[in-house]
Formats: C-alpha cells, structure tokens, sequence
DNA sequence: TGGGAATTTATCATGTACGGTAATTTACCG
DNA sequence: CGGTAAATTACCGTACATGATAAATTCCCA
C-alpha cells in the first residue's frame, strides 16, 4: 500500500478521534472490542493510525460508540460529550 | 464481509456521489483510473455501491475528483456543480 | 514501588479489496 | 438501426485488513 501524506492525516485524524470518544465513553479496547466486533489489536492499530481502514470498521465503530460516522471527517468539531452519557450497560451483551 | 443495512446505506451513497462528481466533470470510467490509479472495474463496482472500499481508495478518488474526503460523509449537500466546470485538461497527465 | 489492567506487539489463517486484463453488455448518437 | 464509447462482468494473482490468540510492554494507582 502506497501511504500518501493525505492519506496519513486522515488516518491519523480519525484515530485519534476514535480514541478520544472510546476515552470520553469510559471504554477500554476490550470494552469496544465487544461492542463493535473488531478485535482489541485491531482496535489498537486503527487509534494509532497504522492502518488502511475498511469502510466497513468504521461503520461498526461509530455505531458502537453511539456516534455518526461523518463526525469522524467533520473539519473541525466538538467530540466533547465529555463526561454525562446516557451511558453504556457493559453487562448488556 | 457481514453487510449491516448501515454499511450498504453509506457504500451506495458513497457510490452515488462519487459517480456525480465524476459525471459532473465530464469523466469516463477510465478517464478517472487514470487521474486516481484505481481501475475502471474497481470505480465501477464502488460506484455501485458492492465494495467495502478502503480508506485510501476514497482518499485518492477525492483527490482525483479535485473535492474534500468529508463531501462523501456529509449529510445534505449540494453536489451540484452542474455543468459548467473549470474543466479537466485530459491530456495534461 | 508493586501489581493488575490496559495497551501494544507478534503470529498465523482467512477473506476480500484491488490491479491487470479480457470479454460481454449497455448506452448513446449519427 | 448500426457502430463506437462506456460500463459491467468475469478471471486471476497479490497485498493486506481483520479475527483469534498469546506474549510483551506500558500505564496507573493504591
């Protein structure tokens, strides 16, 4: 796979937003890991960045983490659901 | 690839769009393999919305198109740049 | 500082996106 | 209609995302 520095950044981007809302939900890899199907290495690398991301996980993700998936590629905005979620049951699966 | 009605909601509308703006540009399949890398086959069937495409498949199709990665994600937006282009010059490749 | 949780890294197997190419079908326009 | 361009479908081979699992590392807090 051929890494354009867009391609980078976007990665990068999106990562870090993932990471951010996983953070401001109170989950863990594992956590995530169950809600979404997507294993926790798998999970580790696409936070990091380090990976060519199928649209597909994506999907999964921001429907497991209660988001909508253009929030992962608005320009600029506010992930700060920071604290008070409707919250997740983790004993729910 | 289990396919959730979500993911096929977003590839088709992926798709859609992504034909738009190729049409509204007064491209061919080909035309746009050759600005992008990605080939006619590829295009077509993320046209069609039957591919789970990678991330940087989209990345390099809205660079090719000369558009922003978000446009795809966006909720309601005017894809209407109808007909009069600044214009690809085809031959400059 | 010690120890358990969280994360990262490492393997291996599997499915599939994608490139390349050719053949077929469809669309368009005289 | 007929013919050419455009698009779709069909193969094959390769690369890599992902699952599953285990081991190593880092984090964090009592």
């Amino acid at each position: 796979m051929i890494k354009s520095p867009q391609l980078e950044e976007w990665t990068k981007k999106i990562g870090q937003r993932l990471r951010t809302l996983r953070h401001a939900q109170g989950l863990s890899l594992e956590d995530l890991s169950r809600l979404s199907g997507a294993t926790a290495p798998t999970l580790s690398n696409i936070e990091r960045g380090t990976r060519d991301v199928k649209l597909s996980t994506l999907v999964s993700l921001t429907a497991a983490l209660r988001t909508e998936l253009p929030l992962l590629f608005e320009e600029s905005q506010n992930t700060d659901q920071s604290s008070g979620l409707p919250g997740y049951d983790l004993d729910d699966d």
